[in-house]
DNA sequence: TTGACAAATGGAGACAGTCTCCATATTCTC
DNA sequence: GAGAATATGGAGACTGTCTCCATTTGTCAA
């Protein structure tokens, strides 16, 4: 993203190969080790290295676009910022029921702690289309963003459930009918 | 929990004692080699890997205890299923908000990919909860405790968040105004 | 073009955990 | 108390991660 300066040539090069060979290899979830990925891409783990120090940092490169795509139409004018919430979520979810192996490295980049663009730039659509459905009198004031984060953490992490895709759809069913309930019902009988 | 036959008395004894060492350094978050799991618990390596196979079987047992304890109050008859589902639900959260070391490890044990009884405990009394609370007209129909499984696991796999334990509140929150809202209001516009 | 310098490469090998194996020690049973 | 059965522990094999630097490749000014 931010380049600080021109990379040479050969760099760029093999930065691309890596990433692609890892978009494959994830993809189809693949458990490789880590120095077979450089083999994959043909170049060297040295190489690999350099470009990318951890797992997380090649998974980010990989999701950035991915992501990107995702956060694409979701300020889609035609409709209201709820509308768009609604897809942004289904869409993340159909994206990552189609994806399987994907999913669970994804896991990661959702994770803050792993400074990935694509996971703050997800998270930043979604709080802004929150913020403006919440605005609308759309959604039930009061939600933070990071609410949203957990849930979609969650159905990136439980890849391994046997009914993952059926249930991480119902979790976002549950999830936008939380969004939408009109009120906190708070049936807690007090404390115990 | 199945123990086929009894277990010869120093077997149990250092069994106990690796659990208790574990407990203590999940939950204040260690990051221990797992050689040293048997040192701390004063045994060899080989009697670690007998009694656990694997990191995971240990998270498993030091589990089964506590999931235990937050099951038990959850069939109060005094209170209508959705109330204990309530209690259940935010228990759980505040468990783990109390133990973040802990919640970390606890992932696995959400996972049924890892056999362990403490999950598969937890999963069976959430999901009798919302099977009575669905009869009472108190949840609406058609919710698979799958998706509560997955939100609960979003929790327990999100430690790194810098606002975690209010997010998890959230989170909580936002599921449990999902399942009682009315109608899932399917706000989709068409498919897009 | 070409020379000179900077940048990038790759893979051998150092390193760090994980896990196995079995001679020895402990417990149990009669 | 003897013998059988079971459990122990830790040395060392093994597996994957990551570093380091002699060599190669690309860039640019002249």
């Amino acid at each position: 993203m931010s380049e600080s300066r021109a990379m040479r040539a050969d760099a760029r090069r093999n930065r691309d190969a890596i990433v692609a060979a890892a978009r494959d290899v994830f993809d189809r979830d693949e458990q490789l080790r880590f120095d077979d990925f450089a083999a994959r891409a043909g170049v060297g783990v040295g190489t690999l290295y350099r470009h990318f120090p951890t797992r997380e940092a090649l998974a980010a490169a990989v999701y950035e676009g991915e992501v990107a795509t995702l956060v694409e139409h979701a300020r889609d004018p035609e409709h209201s910022a709820i509308e768009n919430l609604d897809a942004v979520l289904r869409g993340f979810v159909e994206y990552l029921v189609g994806h399987a192996g994907l999913a669970r490295t994804l896991a990661a980049v959702v994770d803050p702690a792993v400074q990935a663009d694509g996971g703050v730039e997800l998270e930043g659509t979604i709080g802004e289309l929150l913020r403006q459905a919440t605005a609308d009198g759309a959604v039930r004031p009061g939600i933070d963003v990071g609410a949203i984060m957990i849930v979609l953490h969650g159905i990136g992490s439980a890849t391994d459930r046997p009914d993952w895709a059926s249930e991480s759809r119902g979790a976002v069913e549950l999830l936008l009918a939380g969004l939408r309930a009109s009120r906190s019902p708070s049936a807690s009988t007090g404390d115990r």
